[in-house]
DNA sequence: AACACTTCTTAGCCTAGGCTAACTTTCAGA
DNA sequence: TCTGAAAGTTAGCCTAGGCTAAGAAGTGTT
């Protein structure tokens, strides 16, 4: 029903089909920042702290011990995590992987949100989100914009 | 239990109660997307098609009717949103405010996006998640950075 | 006026991710 | 060794946001 007469219209709205694709990957990335923030936190508290405990992501996140229970199971069961109760949380081949992508990820995040101007610390609370919505591409231009930065011939 | 003996250690790890406000923070901006994407969409079409109906948004949305029936009973439910069944969807006062702060928003991200060098589409895909977690503080530095790259004095 | 098509709602279901309260298990210190 | 605190689990609840299938309600065309 669009009017395709005038040749460059005030054409805002992208075909249906290419919009609803868009909000598709968006629930998609939803769905997996979760595992990827468990995950992250879990390497970094192993490789920090020496070891990962339920209580310890708890607080960190800022949930109930229920709550991490629930999701660790989650993450157990999509083959991330493996639990030894009273012994801490540890991360399978899998978990380990996703860790280190998402670290990564996060890191170029934050750096390049402070190479374009913010705070170190509100770059890290914006990192926390923006990481899991940024394509390769997008973050490839991050990378790009950085090395750029770095070395202005 | 941390050890403060040492004065610049590994700290890579943020205070627990910083940690966890960092991830509070991603939750309420999770919890508000769909909001946003919604009453932006109404707006849109409203301007570009002069009317949005419920099975605009579904399709749009890639979503059933069934899910934007009950989604919009939530937005109705907080004050953004009218209905007239079969004579389409209306945003009130604050709907619109919602919607206009979202659009410049997500239009602010996609010239940046693109300004660091995504492709339109790219940009606008990604802009449709990274917008719900962009800090006011980021969308400045945003905006400064495209000021300044179209006027390099 | 009737009929078919579209639009919208309803009912019933599901998962993720939250919560509190109560319980069990382990650990450590007296 | 006991015993209290910490850690972890379980049960039961909730909301958001998805789905399908079925039915109701407009709308438009003949
Ligand atoms: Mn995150
Ligand atoms: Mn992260
Ligand atoms: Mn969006
Ligand atoms: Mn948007």
């Amino acid at each position: 029903m669009t009017d395709s007469r005038v040749s460059m219209p005030r054409r805002s709205l992208p075909a249906a089909e290419d919009h609803a694709a868009r909000f598709a990957r968006q629930r998609e990335a939803d769905r997996t920042a979760t595992a990827e923030d468990y995950v992250e936190l879990i390497a970094d508290l192993l490789r920090e702290e020496g070891e990962a405990r339920a209580v310890d992501l708890s607080r960190r996140m800022g949930v109930s011990q229920a709550t991490v229970t629930a999701t660790i199971g989650r993450l157990q069961r999509d083959g991330l995590v493996e639990t030894k109760p009273y012994r801490g949380l540890f991360l399978t081949e899998a978990g380990t992987e996703l860790a280190t992508a998402a670290k990564s990820r996060h890191d170029l995040v934050v750096r390049f949100l402070i190479a374009v101007g913010l705070d170190a610390e509100t770059a890290e609370q914006d990192a926390e989100g923006l990481e899991h919505h940024a394509s390769d591409e997008a973050l490839a231009a991050f990378a790009r914009f950085l090395a750029k930065r770095d070395d202005p011939i």
